[in-house]
DNA sequence: ATTAAGGCCGTACCTAACTACGGAGTCAAG
DNA sequence: CTTGACTCCGTAGTTAGGTACGGCCTTAAT
């Protein structure tokens, strides 16, 4: 099947790379718009929507949830670039704070295991010695 | 309030800074014992009680998951250090990973937040352009 | 005309780690 | 012996992003 303009819910799935389900809670959820239907009520889909599906998919890779992907959506006619960008430091913010914690979480851990590996003949286990210091 | 060997739940729980609705639920988890009970049923706590919930707290800042600090606290007798090891080791793997994600994240949006700070006069947003893109 | 594949819908379920609720019972102080 | 704070219990709800089910309907090919 071609992807031109006439999909069903199933060929728009697999050209975007998701499940069915996941379109119905796209569109549930606003972030695709309900498409015309055949007179038995079944969903025709065009180009245009793997290209959405596929820019929530490209913006959740990014890092933003199905909220901020919306808000996106919302400011995609190509007069909204500082909001955009407001939306994408805000979001490198809180990357940044995930990524500090990871780092020290790492740190941490990898000292513990270090520590284990080391540990011949020690009284207790230095790893939950530690979770119970600390 | 003492936190010695007659804690009301409510005690414990601001003893080990969590809410009283934590401790009922770590209970149900099996990660704390059932206390002992007065005679009208309400459950009484002693000092190794607040220790315990120390150390699920403690884990879960070190990245170990509810079901893991479980695990943890079975291993918790000293004689089982490498078998926590391998616990640590494992969530290392799993946090480096994630890591790796996090950059790959941080390294696409401070790119793009860059591209759109020097976009004067461009056509199109250059981040919202680059998820239609990628 | 038949049939198999796929689409329709509402609803329930999943993980993780809590958090909230409501009506009844308990406990300690005064 | 009353009052008010606290605790009891089971159950349901929260967030995020889907995933699954099941009974019926539509569509396309034979």
């Amino acid at each position: 099947m071609a992807a031109g303009d006439a999909m069903t819910i199933g060929a728009l799935a697999a050209a975007a790379a998701v499940g069915v389900e996941t379109i119905r809670f796209y569109q549930r959820q606003g972030l695709l718009r309900e498409p015309a239907r055949t007179y038995g009520r079944v969903r025709r889909y065009g180009a245009a929507d793997v290209s959405r599906v596929r820019f929530v998919k490209s913006a959740q890779r990014t890092g933003f949830s199905l909220v901020e992907v919306a808000e996106l959506l919302r400011l995609d006619d190509g007069t909204h670039c500082s909001d955009a960008r407001a939306l994408a430091e805000q979001k490198l913010v809180s990357v940044r704070e995930r990524l500090e914690d990871l780092r020290r979480i790492e740190g941490v851990l990898s000292r513990l295991v270090r520590q284990c590996r080391g540990a011949r003949g020690t009284v207790s286990c230095p790893l939950i010695a530690s979770l119970h210091e600390a």
